[in-house]
DNA sequence: GCCAACGTTGGC
DNA sequence: GCCAACGTTGGC
């Protein structure tokens, strides 16, 4: 297995959780994921101290807007369990959860939002398959390759 | 607010 | 196992 820090990009819309929200609370488990591709970066891929490049969705200007890390590894979530929340999933049992979340650390926010539209003039240098400019991104959770994160950061 | 893309569900 | 219907995401 290698030690080798990896780099994750997570989206929020940043009228339910912004960067802002997260530099207030400092950490947050990042629940709601209902994907089982995005989960399984979560549940697999991630390692305490990876890199999160922290994207607004959904909103006026969408884009990379802050610094996070990853700070734990993968729990189960506990709003699959709970009839009143908006994640509650009705097949998850205790036994047998469905979906799992890591903690989220506040690290920084960027001096600017890298906007997404500025991203996109950058696809040759990124990679046509990179996930956030491929046609119908949907996907909320993604790995991003160092050169990638490097690439991203020096745009700000 | 619109709508394309796409994941999930459920009938068959 | 197919696929139509449906719901959600997210840019614009």
């Amino acid at each position: 297995m290698s030690k080798r820090r990896r780099y994750w990009l997570m989206k929020s819309e940043p009228d339910a959780f912004s960067i802002d929200d997260l530099e207030r609370v400092g950490t947050e488990p990042w629940d709601g994921v209902r994907n089982y591709q995005a989960r399984n970066f979560m549940r697999d891929g991630m390692k305490v101290g990876d890199g999160v490049l922290f994207y607004h969705s959904n909103t006026k200007v969408p884009g990379i807007a802050g610094i996070a890390s990853v700070a734990s590894t993968a729990y189960p979530d506990e709003s699959q369990f709970d009839p009143d929340s908006h994640y509650y999933d009705p097949k998850a049992t205790r036994e047998e959860p469905r979906w799992q979340l890591v903690d989220i650390r506040f690290e920084r926010k960027l001096r600017r939002v890298i906007p997404l539209e500025e991203i996109k003039a950058h696809a040759e240098e990124l990679g046509e398959e990179f996930a956030l400019i491929r046609r119908g991104n949907r996907l909320s959770v993604f790995p991003v390759a160092s050169d990638q994160y490097e690439f991203l950061l020096s745009l700000e």
